[in-house]
DNA sequence: TGCTAAGCGAGACGGTACGTCCCGTCTTAAT
DNA sequence: ATTAAGACGGGACGTACCGTCTCGCTTAGCA
């Protein structure tokens, strides 16, 4: 389909996408204004809506261009610790390019529009979880994880661990923390065998 | 220190908390306006900043007021099982007593300001998780979990993945997804023994 | 110069110089809010705001829209004792259509701000006084008046006094009243001639 | 009648007052705020209410003070013309000793509270006027003015005039200034004798 | 001399209105 | 036809100030 009439200036595409995640960085999602945004793009509100029809896309396409299209993948190492660390460590590479908060105040803004949050769980969600899922893939094929494993269940709990300590910050997320639950997760958390007849 | 002035009208206060969690429920956070919970409280924006210094502190203190003071508990039931259910049972509890999405973006909201994050954690993160690690406590002593394992991180697995569901609600938290999870915390996730001498 | 961005829309102008002179004439200068204002023109404050500077603006230009732009006259009776009553009378009406108090008010409102000041004498002050003026010129031409009066003198005389009883209201501006101080400034005070050697 | 309970403190009148009155040489009546002058006088407005039942009573009643309680006197020269000129400079002084434009907007905030217009007129207003009128009765008495002559009408010749320039300040009210109304005042604006038959 | 109560000082209150930021949209001129 | 850009109508913000209420203290007059 041909298009007629003026067409569009690229250069405020990539120069309002900087200026949001410039934005989000210095300031945090809540402070973001559309206003500040096309300020320091050089230029106005009307050229951001006709490209975005609401902050949330405007944030959302901007934080999924820096976090990169190409396929986020687990290396196969062979052994399963290393590589459920290295699954973890892809969750945590969403929140290291990410600025702190913006995760979640997005997700929020996004309750109640279908689309929005669909491709809120396409773009910032999912990639990751699908790295990892494979990751277990192997590492069941391979025989080194429960062949009744829950998928994703399995991709939860180490999805999960991450982002529950990225966001309350309670607890750290670096090598020596994630090994440690790497093993408890391996081993399990019991001590015996253990029925559950209630 | 001495009390002088005209003493605050209590009736104000409760008026301000209940429109605000009325509103939270019916709007959301994100449209949460303090020029309508003045309006539906009967009363002013002074007299509402003159109690909470800002939106988060008042959604947070009518939060904290719902979820009550009464201190949280798990139940005994001598059953790990049992008592892990009932632990992730009492972070389901959170969410389903603050409106959906508030808890993220009130957070987020908190970013940067010390005092409030604190208050935000002493108030809607750490009861549950207090909870939780007292039983988790007696499950080790009992001999049902590992001596050797660490009570904050068995908090974070089992807090983690209800936090993590509710909040992206790609998958359920009901009785048996609960229990699935709770046996492959238990049992463990690795089909043999393993080690990492990497 | 060009004319860019979405156009005024001028029934709202209209709507808040009426809802201004409404209010000015029920609760006076010193009660008159811009909230009430907007509330009554079925508009906002940031309307106002963009239309009129300050609170003095507005009153200010709404009460010369009231005043009329036609340029007033003193009809021309041939009679020096009717001009000069005419030119009293030409006084006399600014401060029947002005609500009572607002001209002082307005005044010592503009007080340190030239533009304003300015406007307001222009708006409020001169027509009159221009309308005098040339009353005075035309009979001195007649060889009514003496050839060496001042011209802003004898406005000055015959202005300051209605503005002073209309503002102290201690004395009337009636038609009888003002005879007896046109009669009185004709003839002199003065009993015999008298010299000034001091 | 006595007065029981604790005594007023009079320091407090004094300051309060001395504050009034440098508040409004500083910023003007329209943004005197009690605020400030509570804070200046190093009290507070609970004890300035006490004293003034508002703020008009309370600028009155200070400036009443500054004007002086002891009676003005036009001095008795034998001479009409210094008579007279010494008549408008009571007037002129007491522009000179008020702060500029207070005199117009206390007025206005005294419409429609008759017991404070009164007092208002009795210690801003009437003061000069009754020592011009004096004046003018020795005048009279001595044949200087015409016997006929109105003695509200004259002072109100010379007061008005005074007014009138002070608050517009379009014209002098200096020696030279007021020397030439005086003359043109004396012997009259007519250049011949005039009938009026309408 | 001690007691009582009226009135005082001070601080904080409930509330009105302010002037401003930002939103999302409309209009014009240019491409 | 569609864009870039500017300005608009309007919702809500956080604050200054108003006039009032409450408190604890001071002081005069009575016991």
């Amino acid at each position: 389909m041909e298009r007629t009439g003026r067409p569009r200036d690229p250069l405020i595409d990539d120069a309002v996408r900087d200026a949001t995640v410039e934005l989000l960085t210095q300031v945090g999602y809540a402070r973001l204004t559309l206003e500040e945004v096309a300020r320091r793009a050089g230029t106005t509100k009307p050229a951001i809506y006709r490209r975005w029809r609401t902050r949330q896309h405007l944030v959302l396409d901007a934080l999924g261009r820096r976090l990169g299209t190409n396929t986020t993948r687990v290396p196969d190492s062979g052994c399963v610790i290393c590589d459920l660390i290295g699954g973890i460590t892809v969750f945590v590479t969403v929140f290291r390019r990410v600025p702190p908060g913006v995760l979640g105040a997005l997700l929020t803004d996004c309750t109640g529009q279908p689309g929005l949050r669909t491709a809120f769980m396409r773009t910032l969600f999912e990639p990751a979880r699908n790295a990892v899922g494979e990751m277990v893939d192997r590492a069941k094929a391979r025989g080194d994880l429960r062949a009744d494993l829950d998928r994703d269940l399995a991709v939860d709990l180490l999805g999960a661990l991450v982002h529950y300590r990225a966001l309350f910050a309670h607890a750290s997320t670096d090598s020596e923390s994630v090994t440690s639950a790497v093993m408890t997760l391996l081993r399990g958390m019991a001590a015996r065998k253990l029925d559950h007849a209630h």
